[in-house]
DNA sequence: CATTGCCTGAGT
DNA sequence: ACTCAGAG
């Protein structure tokens, strides 16, 4: 809730949470999310990252250095920025500021490879890039974090070479182990664990960190005498200290070990922490205390904060007529003493709110008992290519396809090392147009020869223990031909992509359906009222142990015939096969047998109806009247619907 | 100021 | 199946 006494603009309420109170309960409790007044989380980017890797990759040290794809210049080392060389400079301008510089070209896949490689001669027309080494690289930078702070939370891997870190575990570990008071209530405290802790001893700011400043500084490159004078002056900047020593501890490790500088910010919440990571770039971690929040938030565009970049935080500047952070925290709170700007503006409304009070909260706070961040693993795939030349005929898919192809399985292949049991759920096709052809293209070509509007084209991506180039290629040029039907002449796709979706481990039920189907299935499934062939229930047996004890012979025709749907007579609801389960085989019998175990399965559901209908009326009588919560029904939006909501009330 | 090649999740 | 938004 926006809070409704928040009237008029009194200064100090604009940033009264930046000094809590901070009790022996919040100190001795353990799970309050984004709320503890305690929580310390870093993000940690790699500098010049792609630079970084092929410095490491070639052995390189200090040489000014840049990456090409193309011709356009994707990363800068630092020795190569010194000459001012920046990301969008030509190949040529960049050789002219310096002639010793080292150009590499990112690793490309050619057709008919398995594994890109760094060629000689390389051809946009004809291979494609891989950015397969940065990916692992990657993966061995956020293994260091893991391995280096069990205790800490890799809230999110915020990109190839960004992840944000949550300290506030071992931070709170550390700080009762180094000041060990902490953990005894005085008998003498007055509000018991609501208490405020005793001030913090003198301590030091050390210099593994840079310090945003309290006072801003008009020489913003060094810190100032009473800057590094001052110490550590609460807990949570004691708590933010701690995190800065094992944040410092696994740079300096990551740094000698794989040979990749980083640098860090560390503050109270996500946003901060980012927003002040690139304070001093490269190598080199910045310290963001509550009280330096204001000075240096206000002044910054209120666009540099994540999410507020895109379109969203366009439509907050026009409506507003703002760009700085204080610009927008004071219209917000002018606005918010009207009690329906929150309704109007749905939950972005409150988030842009907290975030400009400095506060955070995640969006999944807004939703009841979601303390799941989002997954740690990519759920997708893709591969794609821009073609120069686009594809003018249907006969040329194939190649880039199987280009494609290549890279998916290596890739799958490469994160089933990690997870065994990955299995993507679909392989999707797009075949795109460039901008200006699009509809054009489609407007001809629908006249033409009814080439639909239809770009893309999905379909359930086969489980297969081995995924190779072939499997996937066959199945994409199964979608192409699909997609582009019999067209013989007039295509023009300049823009061509596979990928994977839904990618998942199978879990228990999946395994067992493919168990099942490979013949490995544990019984448990085989239900007790099918009444025949209970005999001999040892966990394991195969498929034809299966078939024999089940003793459902299949008649011939009824196997030829592949039924996938069955009626039940009681409820006179249909059901078939998933999509998934017929993916997972076409022979007859098998898929009769999957249908089999759903009967049984259905019948159960009616079984336990049933037993329901008889128990619930003594339940109620003698449960207690525990409200059951029903479901939150109110729609989530997204924020820009939120936003757009909002301004088109009127 | 921008390119290209990603990646995620929501919504229709 | 497709679009949009967002970050890097």
């Amino acid at each position: 809730m926006i809070p409704t006494h928040r009237k008029g603009k009194g200064k100090a309420q604009d940033f009264d949470d930046l000094d809590p109170v901070i009790t022996y309960r919040h100190i001795l409790q353990n799970n309050l999310g984004t709320r503890d007044p305690l929580r310390v989380v870093a993000l940690c980017d790699s500098d010049a990252f792609y630079a970084a890797c092929e410095m490491v990759r070639l052995g390189v040290t200090d040489k000014p250095l840049i990456v090409l794809q193309w011709e356009g210049i994707i990363a800068v080392n630092y020795p190569a920025r010194k000459f001012g060389i920046t990301r969008f400079h030509k190949l040529k301008d960049a050789k002219e500021r310096c002639p010793e510089l080292m150009i590499v070209h990112v690793a490309t896949y050619k057709e008919g490879e398995a594994e890109p490689g760094y060629w000689d001669k390389i051809d946009s027309r004809t291979h494609k890039v891989s950015l397969d080494y940065y990916r692992r690289e990657s993966a061995k930078v956020l293994a260091m974090f893991k391995e280096r702070l069990p205790d800490a939370e890799i809230a999110e891997k915020a990109s190839i070479d960004e992840a944000f870190i949550d300290f506030t575990k071992p931070v709170r570990q550390a700080l009762l182990h180094k000041y060990p008071f902490l953990s005894q209530i005085p008998p003498d405290a007055p509000d018991g664990a609501d208490t405020p802790l005793p001030p913090p001893p003198l301590s030091n700011w050390g210099t593994n960190s840079h310090l945003v400043p309290i006072i801003p500084n008009a020489d913003s490159e060094t810190t100032s005498e009473e800057e590094l004078q001052s110490t550590p002056s609460t807990w949570h900047d004691v708590a933010l200290q701690l995190a800065a020593e094992m944040m410092h501890k696994v740079r300096v490790d990551i740094a000698t070990k794989l040979g990749y500088t980083t640098s860090a910010g560390i503050a109270r919440n996500k946003f901060l922490a980012k927003l002040c990571a690139s304070y001093r770039k490269p190598y080199s971690q910045t310290i963001l205390r509550n009280q330096a929040i204001p000075s240096y938030l206000k002044p910054l565009e209120f666009q540099k904060i994540r999410f507020l970049g895109g379109k969203l935080g366009e439509a907050l500047a026009k409506e507003y007529d703002v760009s700085t952070v204080a610009d927008l925290l004071y219209a917000s709170i002018d606005y918010s003493a009207a009690e329906e700007l929150q309704t109007k503006f749905g939950e972005s409304a409150l988030w842009v709110y907290e975030i400009l009070r400095y506060a955070e909260i995640s969006l999944n706070d807004f939703q009841p008992d979601s303390l799941r961040e989002k997954s740690p693993f990519n759920k997708s795939m893709l591969a794609a290519k821009a073609l120069h030349k686009p594809i003018t005929k249907a006969a040329d898919g194939p190649h880039w396809i199987r280009v494609l192809a290549a890279e998916l399985a290596l890739r799958l292949n490469d994160a089933r090392r990690e997870r065994p049991n990955l299995w993507p759920k679909t392989l999707v096709l797009h075949a795109g147009h460039g901008k200006i052809v699009v509809f054009l293209l489609s407007l001809v070509l629908s006249l033409l020869v009814g080439y639909g509007t239809a770009r893309s084209k999905q379909a359930p991506f086969p489980f297969a223990q081995e995924v190779t180039v072939d499997v996937i290629a066959a199945a994409g040029n199964k979608l192409w031909k699909e997609l582009v039907g019999n067209v013989t002449g007039h295509i023009k796709v300049t823009n061509i992509s596979l990928g994977f979706t839904g990618i998942e481990t199978t879990d228990a039920s999946q395994q067992s359906i493919a168990g099942f189907l490979a013949g490995t299935s544990t019984v448990t499934g085989v239900k007790r009222r099918s009444g025949e062939g209970e005999n001999g229930s040892s966990p394991k047996r195969s498929h034809r142990d299966t078939q024999r004890a089940r003793s459902r012979p299949l008649s011939p025709t009824s196997a030829g015939q592949n039924v996938t749907s069955f009626a039940c007579s009681e409820c006179h609801k249909t059901f078939s096969l998933s999509p998934k389960i017929l993916s997972l085989t076409s022979d007859a019998r098998e898929r009769s047998q999957a249908l089999d175990a759903m009967k049984d399965e259905h019948s159960d559901f009616h079984f336990a109806q049933s037993v329901a209908r008889e128990v619930e009326p003594v339940v109620k009588r003698v449960g207690s009247s525990k409200k059951v919560e029903p479901a939150k029904t109110e729609k989530k939006e997204s924020t820009l619907k939120g936003i757009e909501k909002f301004f088109n009330r009127t």
